[in-house]
DNA sequence: TTCTTTATTGGCTATTATGCCAAATATCAA
DNA sequence: TTGATATTTGGCATAATAGCCAATAAAGAA
């Protein structure tokens, strides 16, 4: 791959990256709903705050998330919301993975030699 | 945060995760335009073909990607294509987060002793 | 069968990510 | 100024990723 097309996937997958991870999604689904305060994150984690904090960070490196001092606190507001348009495709993502587990485990109740199947099934 | 919350997020998050890798948001986008075979994208991208495989491992398991074994070739395809919505929102962002970039340097030479500007920059 | 091509897997090392604690910083109140 | 609260950063241990080579598997051709 060429040095400016890897360039530019890499930037955009910088940004997929800040979104892989559990506690980051949380935030920004949460952010989509209000404004929020680092200590009201952590409270709703419950994970330390120096934890969430760089949380946010990475979500603020990749320009998913924007602050705003207020006081001593930071309150954190969602800068990308189109990042929320993932969310129903994630959605119907996750069924669709559920479906093809179950499927694959009937499989493997009905047809117990199917070594392909037995291969897939052992990857869930 | 709850379990059952916490494993929502989880599971949307490999999804993301998945994402996150700039030759695996290539093959996506490549997959989009015809189904390849491993040796196709391996030679399109550049690296050990046993790398692109296990790069493709984690896009099946995603349910991102699905293949078709023809001969001695595996053909991949999209399976998700909902995630091509993504990437409009990706160029947007890395877009704002040049002009962003650009704004910090460029506001460091206007005002050299701006101490958040300095740090914001240090980022980039 | 044997050889060739295509793809996957195991094993290894190097790099990166995660999450906690402790220390540092900043703002406001007493 | 001192103290309390909120946040960030540094440091460290542990876990997860990435990418190469070598070994294995599977299909078709000779």
């Amino acid at each position: 791959m060429k040095n400016d097309i890897r360039d530019r996937y890499e930037s955009r997958a910088r940004i997929m990256k800040a979104l892989g991870h559990p506690s980051r999604l949380f935030i920004v689904d949460e952010l989509s709903r209000q404004d929020r305060c680092v200590c009201e994150l952590t409270e709703m984690i419950g994970a330390d705050i120096s934890t969430v904090s760089k949380h946010l960070s990475i979500l603020r490196e990749a320009g998913i998330v924007d602050y705003e001092k207020r006081g001593t606190q930071m309150h954190y507001r969602l800068a990308a919301p189109c990042v929320l348009g993932f969310f129903r495709c994630l959605e119907d993502m996750v069924r669709t993975n559920v479906q093809r587990q179950m499927h694959c485990l009937q499989d493997d109740v009905d047809r117990p030699g199917n070594a392909q199947c037995t291969k897939d099934c052992q990857r869930y």
